[in-house]
DNA sequence: AGCTGTTGTCTAGAAATTGTTAACAGATTG
DNA sequence: CAATCTGTTAACAATTTCTAGACAACAGCT
């Protein structure tokens, strides 16, 4: 049987998870702040989390960065009230999976959470990302451009993650250095120049007029597929 | 060989993909109708079935549950005009691995049929397997080198095993550690570069030019076969 | 157009990672 | 109990990768 752990203070919410889950065959246990939620964790180690972002003692963003650590395969459910986009993007950043704005669908959650536990247990769906001519493999590590493969070092490669991650968004060169390289402080940011150069000459057909590595002048580069 | 069986009523479609995979090494069979793509299903058992959502007789999502139940591990990809968020989480709930929308890039859907069959077959383990000059004996825990028995270690024997479960896929140097050697904390990772040092001399024709051993710089490593 | 700050490009040196060898400590075996 | 085997770590060499700086080219502004 799955178990289930849903991390949410509100008491009328905890309800209808279990009465949504219960008929469905998972177990659903609660805990209604984030200390005793990742005590719990340990303790049963569930299938899947459902997490509620706001909690009376951590930030939901704490709790899922903790929550990686203890679990880094431990699928998370985010039960969130914005529908924001950039919170979107950090959360899955932080670990998250799959994210349910409230006011949400019994049968929508229900599903979502059965394509994370399907995922989680036979394999991420989302391990290529294909543009123009190029694919991606990300546990791969590899990337072939027209049937050739092409060879990104580390850092490279981490970058283009990370820009496919969050594509269309412009991202700061501090940013990439921070998220990218987990840098704290940096003297100078040129060598984010030099690595945009590098895929620009590996990915894009004309280097010197990149489709999909753009430069925003003076704010950062986003990529577009 | 591997079988791929595609349930789709275009023939231009048909045709890119006969196109697409049969270069590739793969046999394709066509089906243009639900009825008769069930029927072919239980005839020739593909390795991965393509599935067409808009289909003469009956609805994709119909298909897709008595597939499950006929097949329940056969992966399926979805091809889809549709990239609604909701179709595409009531898809993997009724079983579908992936799905890939219309108009498809060949190249991906290429590397998502390769990542679906990956881990359809990574589950299943054959008890011999073979690469170059090499076979490998699970049940035994025998390793043949060109008629001559190789003697390899414990640790050397899981850590190819391992590898070869995993095959193309690269494994950081941590992720062997807890794996293989059930670590939970390590003061060092040199000694998983040990273990392929001794694996390389062992099994590859030149050690300092490996094939099937490759590493990846600053990630980990992989085994190609 | 001219000015100014930003970005593209190249390169050499610095830094990090990996290959390789050898020595040592435990475990296992006879 | 000694001999052998195995796993681990340290040290150094070889290799790969990263970075900062210089200068040129470019974008945006007045």
């Amino acid at each position: 049987m799955q178990r289930i752990l849903a991390i949410e203070d509100d008491s009328a919410v905890q309800r209808v998870l279990k009465r949504l889950f219960e008929p469905e065959g998972y177990s659903v246990d609660l805990a209604k702040d984030g200390t005793s939620g990742l005590e719990l964790l340990r303790k049963m180690m569930p299938s899947a989390l459902l997490l509620d972002l706001r909690l009376p003692d951590i930030s939901g963003q704490e709790l899922c960065r903790k929550i990686t650590q203890v679990a880094p395969s431990l699928p998370i459910i985010v039960l969130t009230a914005k529908s924001n986009l950039v919170d979107k993007v950090l959360l899955l950043e932080l670990g998250a999976c799959d994210y349910v704005t409230k006011p949400f669908s019994p049968r929508e959650l229900l599903a979502r959470v059965r394509a994370a536990l399907r995922r989680s247990t036979q394999g991420q769906s989302e391990d290529v990302f294909c543009f123009d001519d190029v694919t991606v493999n990300f546990p791969n590590v590899e990337v072939m451009r027209g049937g050739e493969l092409v060879s990104l070092t580390a850092r490279e490669f981490q970058t283009l993650k990370f820009l496919i991650q969050n594509q269309e968004r412009v991202i700061s060169r501090e940013e990439l250095l921070q998220k990218v390289w987990g840098y704290q402080n940096y003297p100078s940011t040129r060598t984010v120049d030099t690595h945009m150069l590098h895929l620009r000459h590996k990915l894009e057909r004309e280097p010197a007029n990149p489709l999909h590595f753009r430069t925003v002048h003076s704010v950062g580069y986003k990529f577009i597929a």
